[in-house]
DNA sequence: CTGCGTTGCTAAGAATAGCACGCAAAAAAA
DNA sequence: TTTTTTTGCGTGCTATTCTTAGCAACGCAG
């Protein structure tokens, strides 16, 4: 299997949001043996989102990129917040949240009190400006 | 600054991590267009990362839960923090992103990319959209 | 000892993300 | 016009996630 038909590309990493492989496993197998559950009370405990037997696969490495959503489950069962678990999975850089150092001025008008209407609306607005024109 | 208070906060059901459904093919898309580029440019610009057929699949919705790694190389491209894509994706409650209570009411899309004249005519439609519109 | 329940774990499959390839239509060039 | 390029989009296909069953080992009554 995996029989490539003719690849000469030369194989680019995809250059990932940063990610330490294997530790996710290990870090989740301490945290439910530090509150004491078995595999099937913490699948009982996210209501059926995560498997025990997915859970069990998940500890033990062979799940290399789990579903934030799995990992939001479980950030809710054990007590560390979701931020951790996506940072371990590899999702978000050490201090990605919340950068802040761009995007100052322009936005000075009124995008703070956006709703999310307003702010498609906009966008929409702007993509209709801009439809024939390529920036610089 | 006036703060407006009057915000229609839509109710959201304490089921699921999140539930916007399709919103982000839509949204993908406006970005994308009002940055006046083509599928294969962002292709490009995301140096092969997300490919272009796959990025048609996700500005139709026929992509549900995309990787947060095609987020954040699409995030790159178009200026938008990746805290809004992931929010969008559902993969983030809108508010949970940051716990140190910094709100980055973000919205903040293209924005930095603004010219004079767009920030004015943005400005002169968000008046207008506002002045026509009763909160919901 | 013989059930009976729980433990972690695995095998096989269904479901889906994502990509290479290619096509029809629109746009641009000739 | 015709030809060429670019556009978005559909079609297989592979890789991976996640699920449903089930297994072997353990402890504990009876």
């Amino acid at each position: 299997m995996a029989r490539r038909s003719s690849r000469p590309r030369p194989a680019r990493e995809p250059s990932e949001v940063v990610g330490p492989p294997n530790e996710l496993g290990g870090l989740l197998a301490d945290l439910r043996v530090a509150k004491g559950l078995s595999l099937r009370q913490v699948e009982e405990a996210t209501d059926k989102a995560v498997s025990n037997a997915y859970l069990s696969q998940l500890e033990k490495g062979k799940i290399q990129k789990p579903s934030p959503h799995v990992l939001h489950s479980l950030a809710a069962v054990y007590v560390v917040p979701y931020e951790a678990l996506m940072e371990k999975a590899g999702y978000l850089l050490p201090s990605e949240g919340n950068a802040g150092g761009r995007r100052r001025r322009l936005a000075a008008f009124a995008i703070d009190d956006l709703t999310a209407e307003e702010e498609e609306e906009l966008l929409k607005y702007l993509a209709f400006l801009r439809s024939g024109k390529p920036s610089s």
